[in-house]
DNA sequence: CTCCAGGGATGAT
DNA sequence: ATCATCCATGGA
């Protein structure tokens, strides 16, 4: 649940479980009932699956509301990953109007262009390139991966975290205000960006990201028929209301909405077919 | 074939 | 402060 649900986009099934990478190390994992198998260090898959997570805890402090009850019955399990800063905001740079697919794309080719090569049994996974070599590379060679009007973004985004002059690290002890702030004054990084980065790799909890799915569910869901429901509005919304695991809520949301994909669509006109027409 | 996607930056009201 | 456009690309 927690692997397929728009966090992170280099896993890949294998078997009943998953190869992919944690940082620099290469990991298959598997999940046994509610335990969790795995060939790396148990700490390190340990923090990155957010194991600690209270999640019945977190699951608790939903809102009571119909939508809400059917995404936590949908998702039970799915947890936030705690992701490496520089691996989530280069990845959801990407992310703009891609598909969840198309993101898997775009990150598969620059871990396999520009990642280090890893071996695991009989299987390759790349790790995620760094910063420094993002920036040494070229905006044609980035474009090669696919990336479009977004491998202007990447590579400036790139430059300033290898160049120093923005840490990712140090800024984990801004509020949340400031920490958001600094990130969208990176190329390519805007609220919704910025929120996604907040909430997978800094452990923002409270982070709500609002891209066009989680539009159409707070519209549909949550305001049928509204009028002048700009943006401010909704993000003022989602702050009070879904509270301090907004996060959370949201990607329970988000995941229940992709996956199951009922009325949330625009609707299509309806046609029938007349024969006999010519 | 068409539609649209885990948006952001920019310029016009 | 809001709104409209453009930006590339390919899965569905």
């Amino acid at each position: 649940m927690t692997l397929d649900s728009g966090q992170v986009f280099h896993w890949e099934k294998a078997g009943v479980g998953f190869l992919g990478a944690i940082g620099e190390r290469a990991v298959y994992v598997e999940q046994r009932g509610d335990l969790l198998e795995t060939t790396c260090d148990k700490a390190l898959a340990g923090r990155y699956f957010a194991l600690d997570h209270p999640l019945a805890e977190i699951c608790a402090s939903f809102p009571n509301d119909a939508p809400m009850n059917a995404a936590r019955d949908f998702c039970c399990g799915l947890r936030m990953i705690r992701q490496p800063k520089w691996e989530c905001l280069a990845t959801f740079v990407c992310s703009s109007m891609k598909q969840v697919a198309h993101i898997r794309q775009i990150s598969m080719k620059l871990r396999e262009r520009f990642g280090a090569q890893r071996q695991i049994e009989d299987h390759v996974v790349y790790t995620f390139p760094t910063a420094q070599r993002i920036a040494a590379s070229s905006e044609k060679e980035l474009r090669e991966c696919a990336l479009g009007y977004r491998a202007k973004n990447l590579l400036a985004t790139a430059r300033q975290v290898a160049s120093g002059d923005i840490d990712l690290e140090t800024l984990a002890e801004l509020s949340d205000g400031d920490l958001r702030v600094r990130l969208c004054k990176l190329p390519g990084v805007g609220a919704k960006v910025a929120n996604c980065v907040m909430l997978f790799a800094y452990e923002r909890l409270r982070a709500f990201p609002i891209d066009v799915w989680i539009e159409r569910v707070l519209r549909q869901r949550y305001f049928p028929r509204a009028r002048k429901l700009n943006a401010a509005r909704l993000r003022t919304f989602t702050q009070e209301y879904f509270g301090s695991h907004g996060g959370y809520a949201q990607q329970y949301l988000f995941h229940h909405a992709r996956k199951t994909n009922t009325k949330l669509k625009r609707k299509r006109a309806a046609f029938v077919t007349i024969s006999g027409v010519r």
